[in-house]
DNA sequence: CGGTCGGTTGATAATAGTCAACCTCTGTGG
DNA sequence: CCACAGAGGTTGACTATTATCAACCGACCG
């Protein structure tokens, strides 16, 4: 079962494989497996071995922590074109951090982490790429952090809305929800109901204007400025390491 | 102003250094550049360029968040022999994404993020450590996100405590808090008072017993079995990149 | 001796979670 | 064509958790 040409392009456009030579190319793409998986299927559990990292081709993917509780807290979604699980490889212990759902019909393409540290390391080039993405990712997750223990939920309610605006041409914007209101309050680490009503309040205050899964903002700059300035307007991009925890 | 013995040993041994050939060691020693702070001392500002790297040579420095409004969220407090700021030589845009300042008495050793990076792109093999470090970050993350989100300020509080211990022999344990306990409350995004009622809480149920900064733990076992297993008794490392937020 | 810092304790308020009812689509089968 | 079931979403009443404000305690320092 060889690769289509169609999945071939995916692959060596994206920028974990593009800056390997060709011949390492070949090699990743011989060894890489496609794999199926309808709507709701466990892709993978937490703690489960994992021996390879995945490119989404289609559909979205849930990516999530259960607790010892049993209580759910949603990570991110992983939408097509993009890879998950690059960063395990790197550890000693390789098992998965989080289990990994469909939420959709789902074609990951899986590589082998082992075949790719053996090309990382005569690539410092990918390295730094590689370096690069995981600063970003981690500089993602302070964000969350900070939005998690800084602010309430109709405040990242607001800030999910605008980063959810797609042209930033003008002050208004009309946006539609890509996933079910359900997952996007996991996503944001609060109930339906309390997402529900923090849509409700926004509307009240006039702040934006909804119909299902559209939403329509009549100004971006309000709906930021009702927040304390809601990170000084979008701007604050980096991240950082630090090599001790407290 | 030359490095001293000790802190050249200090560097050299460092995973971030140690891969390094002799020269790229000299290059690298021979740019860095010591500073001292004082107590309560500002090191850098939130969205300062960030054009170096720090080892903290001795003392402690608190990296937090300061959001719009002005609220603190305390990220990582970094101790002697450890690095921060790191993963900003990765980025485009290099801007320190946190407020650093110094806790006592601080001397930091800064290391050029330019050279840095030109010494990486000849060697994978400190790449690859890089990378690994900063799985291990990732993942001490998304742990700090679940117990945010999936745990009440005393689950965290007693898993605090039980990170805290050093011997893991037996059962029982006596730690002694390094830090004054405002500072703790502040790492565990919970308010002073919560704090100390969530001390008084457990030692209400006999599940510790503290004098002042010396808590001792009669059994481990029963404090992590309280809170629903609390992550399945220590167990599971990894982490996890995605290359798409939500 | 007074002051201040770190910490504790109490009363009250704000925020979000829980539980339950209900609503509104949409697709299905009678 | 209509009833009905079920999923996704909304709303209301109530509860739990944590923050806030304020008083207070004890230790250490000048």
């Amino acid at each position: 079962m060889a690769l289509t040409q169609e999945q071939r392009q995916m692959i060596v456009r994206h920028p974990l494989f593009s800056h390997f030579k060709a011949q390492a190319q070949e090699e990743l793409l011989a060894d890489a497996l496609v794999r199926d998986y309808d709507t709701q299927a466990l892709i993978q559990r937490q703690d489960d071995p994992a021996e390879r990292f995945y490119l989404v081709q289609s559909g979205k993917v849930k990516l999530y922590r259960i607790s010892a509780d049993g209580k759910e807290k949603v990570v991110e979604i992983i939408t097509a074109g993009n890879t998950f699980a690059e960063a395990i490889m790197f550890m000693q212990k390789s098992v998965f951090p989080v289990c990994a759902e469909a939420l959709e019909p789902v074609k990951l393409i899986g590589f082998s982490n082992r075949l790719m540290l053996r090309h990382l390391e005569q690539n410092p080039q990918t390295c730094l790429h590689l370096l690069g993405h995981m600063s970003v990712r981690l500089h993602q997750r302070l964000d969350e952090l900070e939005h998690l223990t800084l602010q309430n939920a109709t405040q990242r309610l607001a800030l999910y809305l605008v980063s959810q605006v797609r042209d930033r041409a003008g002050d208004s914007a009309e946006i539609e929800l890509i996933l079910p209101k359900s997952l996007i309050a996991a996503r944001l680490s609060i109930k339906p109901e309390t997402f529900s009503r923090a849509i409700a309040n926004l509307r009240e205050r006039g702040l934006i204007d909804s119909r299902a899964r559209q939403i329509s903002i009549p100004s971006i700059r309000n709906l930021l400025d009702e927040f304390a300035g809601g990170q000084q307007h979008t701007e604050h991009k980096a991240s950082i390491i630090a090599s001790d925890s407290l």
